[in-house]
RNA sequence: UGCGGGGUAGAGCAACCCGGUAGCUCGUCAGGCUCAUAACCUGGAAGUUGGAUGUUCAAAUCAUCCCCCCGCAACCA
């Protein structure tokens, strides 16, 4: 058989944070597979690169008085740093913001141009003249026109669930500046045939996807017209690529992200001499993009019908994985569950954590949980105790006893090695298959083997007698050591190496199974991997919590600060009502019994109160911004309207009234509070 | 609300497509060993496979309904 000739790639992590370990569940497999591959012998090509383009980036530079360039220079910078502790093998780390990128990006644009795939359209957009720019819908906030929900962004309300867009929002303002003085204003925009691809896409989709994913993106193929046109432009500013002929018009960052891969594999041909057409032209070579569930439908409806609009080969598969929980709940920044690259890494070794990864990832859009815990007995009963304990108790054995002469197996022994290579097939299915969690599984399954034989032979018996016969021994325990080690060397890179080392040799590959080291001399044992403290986790997971005071400090600092500048901001004042008006609202004062973040919701906190002689309620209120860490209310006394008609939360409960607040939200929001403890249930008027 | 995925011993998973005594790892309990990173070995306890109907000689596995959990729902990277 032909050398297969693979191109693998993650996705593009953008240039606005820090690797999560969230990210790490996708790098980390894109790479046990790649270099599982290379271990097989095929010419694999694994690229990826920063996203650097967009609003996001735009407006972060902006605020931080800086270059959109010097930011994703530094952010590059920072993926690189934490990638390469990861022991992540690519074999080009490039970026969207480069010169091969924009000549694809033009490229393509010209191609999909020539074969009609592209339309030009007038849409009406919301802009901000403070800002001077047009607003994504997600940079536009107001009240909901359907329930009256504060705050919410411009495509959908998260409270009623209502889609709606930017314009009907209530009250509509730039989620940057703050500004209400916003205008419509038409534009031209450019936008992607996606409808006349349905057919493409519907033969594609099965062949290049799982069964789960092709299902759930059949739904974008009903009658009701679901393959809009894809929007692939932006106006000024944008920080992006100017579209050709197109002044002040941009492509969309997630038109330029994908094709980003396409750079970044042109980049390294160039250093490598090697033709890119031999790699992204040729049918022969395969090509795999590894993503999560979130980005599938740019990866499997958008990209798959440009490139083909485009004349481009397409991906051979695409590899859809699930999220990461942590302790089997979202990550969560409070919790301490939210764990950046660094931070672990200050905590941990990264070799526990491709281990564990392992043990849990397979080849479904399943999310993983990463369970602290488990986590750390894992890695520490099977890694540790189970089979680098053989090569410890083999290895400094024979080096101080028999002079580290591996020697011929007896007929146990071999049959051990021989059942230890027999699995080599079965495991190469599973990384070729993507069942990474099944690899750790049959390599216990010899360890088990190993130490049953051990335990059986006593060989710290033995050696006191007859050390010659306790050879034979240790050196099959020592040589199941070694297939467990090569099997394992594409998740445990570092540890392979150096298992390799004890026995003379340097970087292993699959046929390194086949070698027999009978009559090698091993080299002196060294620690393979160090146990977890559950210490050091804990350690890890409070360094990961919020150290800064509760926002709502800051925020009614701000706002303060802000108020002069926004007077233009403030609402009017509302037609007069007589006494009874007023009268009719019944204001009390509880005391907040506990205050908690709603899970399901990235807004609302839920308050149980103790309301005197009124019992106890239960009120939601949308103030997760201004008091992410709603604990912090506790025990404090509130004022709420008692007589509000009672209210179903969709999916989270009842709520029995409002809870009083002062302030804007876009600016800083506090809630009321009496100025000195009064009784629950007292009026406040 | 629609769609996709899932619910199997304390925890994490396998078996489900192609029905046939419910399996693995960790933990737990009892015993053993002492070479090794307090590790390893032997044995035990623990599941009416989310619930209910149906098909069948036989259902975790097929069908129908219900309950619960997670995710997605279009210009937000």
């Amino acid at each position: 058989m032909e050398q297969r000739k693979i191109v693998v790639t993650s996705a593009l992590p953008y240039a606005n944070g820090d690797i999560h370990i969230g990210h790490l569940v996708e790098y980390l497999q894109t790479d046990f597979w790649v270099r599982f591959q290379r271990m097989r012998g095929a010419k694999v090509c694994y690229v990826c690169a920063d996203d650097t383009h967009g609003t996001p980036i735009m407006i972060r530079a902006r605020k931080e008085g800086r270059a959109p360039e010097a930011l994703i220079a530094e952010m590059r910078e920072r993926h690189v740093r934490d990638f390469s502790a990861f022991q992540m093998s690519f074999d080009n780390y490039y970026s969207t913001n480069t010169p091969e990128n924009r000549a694809f990006c033009e490229d393509i644009y010209a191609k999909l141009e020539n074969a009609g795939a592209l339309r030009h359209e007038n849409v009406a957009q919301l802009w901000c003249p403070d800002c001077a720019m047009f607003l994504p819908d997600r940079f536009v906030k107001g009240t909901c026109p359907n329930c009256g929900a504060a705050e919410q962004y411009g495509d959908n309300c998260e409270r009623c669930g209502t889609t709606y867009s930017p314009a009907d929002l209530k009250d509509a303002h730039c989620a940057t500046c703050g500004s209400r003085a916003l205008e419509t204003r038409e534009t031209e925009h450019i936008l992607f045939d996606l409808a006349k691809y349905r057919d493409y896409l519907k033969q594609w989709l099965p062949v290049h996807t799982q069964t789960d994913v092709a299902n759930k993106l059949c739904e974008w193929f009903g009658e009701d017209q679901k393959l809009l046109p894809w929007d692939i432009s932006r106006d000024a500013p944008y920080f992006g690529f100017e579209i050709p002929g197109k002044p002040g018009k941009y492509f969309y960052v997630w038109l330029d992200a994908p094709v980003g891969y396409l750079a970044s594999l042109e980049n390294w041909c160039s250093k490598h001499g090697e033709k890119f057409d031999e790699w992204w032209g040729d049918p022969e070579a395969e090509r795999y993009h590894f993503i999560g569930k979130d980005i599938v439908r740019f990866h499997c409806l958008f990209w798959p019908s440009m490139l083909h609009a485009a004349g481009y080969e397409g991906p051979t598969r695409v590899f859809v994985h699930g999220f990461l929980t942590v302790n089997g709940e979202k990550m969560s920044k409070s919790r301490g569950t939210f764990i950046s690259a660094q931070t672990y890494l200050k905590h941990l070794d990264p070799a526990a954590l491709r281990y564990y990864y392992a043990c849990k990832i397979n080849n479904t859009t399943d999310d993983i949980d990463l369970n602290l815990d488990d986590f750390a007995q894992r890695v520490n009963s099977d890694l540790v105790g189970k089979i680098t304990n053989l090569a410890s108790r083999g290895a400094q054995m024979l080096g101080k006893r028999l002079d580290g002469r591996i020697g011929d197996l007896d007929e146990e022994g071999a049959a051990l090695v021989k059942a230890a290579l027999s699995r080599s097939d079965a495991i190469a299915a599973l990384y070729e298959e993507r069942k990474f969690s099944q690899v750790p599984v049959e390599v216990c399954r010899i360890a088990n083997a190993a130490n049953e034989y051990f335990d059986r032979h006593a060989p710290w018996k033995t050696i006191k007698t007859d050390p010659e016969a306790t050879r034979p021994v240790l050196s099959a325990v020592l040589a199941a050591f070694r297939a467990m080690a090569i099997y394992l060397a594409p998740i445990l890179p570092a540890y392979a190496e150096k298992a390799a080392k004890l026995f003379g040799e340097s970087a292993w590959t699959w046929g390194s199974l086949g070698e027999s080291v009978a009559g090698r001399t091993i080299g002196a044992y060294e620690y393979l991997a160090e146990r977890i403290d559950p210490a050091a986790v804990e350690a890890m997971v409070e360094d990961s919590k919020p150290t800064e005071p509760p926002p709502s400090a800051d925020s009614q600092k701000n706002a303060a600060a802000a108020a002069p500048a926004n007077a233009a901001a403030c609402p009017a004042v509302k037609p007069a009502i007589a006494f009874p008006a007023f009268d009719a609202v019944d204001l009390r004062v509880a005391k907040v019994e506990r205050c908690t973040a709603v899970e399901k919701s990235k807004k609302l906190v839920r308050f149980e109160l103790d309301c005197g002689p009124l019992g106890h309620r239960t009120i939601f209120s949308g103030i997760r911004s201004a008091y992410p860490d709603p604990s912090v209310l506790d025990g404090r006394q509130v004022v709420f309207v008692a007589n509000l008609s009672p209210r179903e939360m969709k999916g989270v409960g009842v709520s029995e009234g409002m809870v009083l607040t002062a302030g804007d939200p876009a600016t800083g929001l506090a809630v009321l509070s009496p100025i000195a403890p009064v009784r629950p249930g007292d009026p406040a008027c």
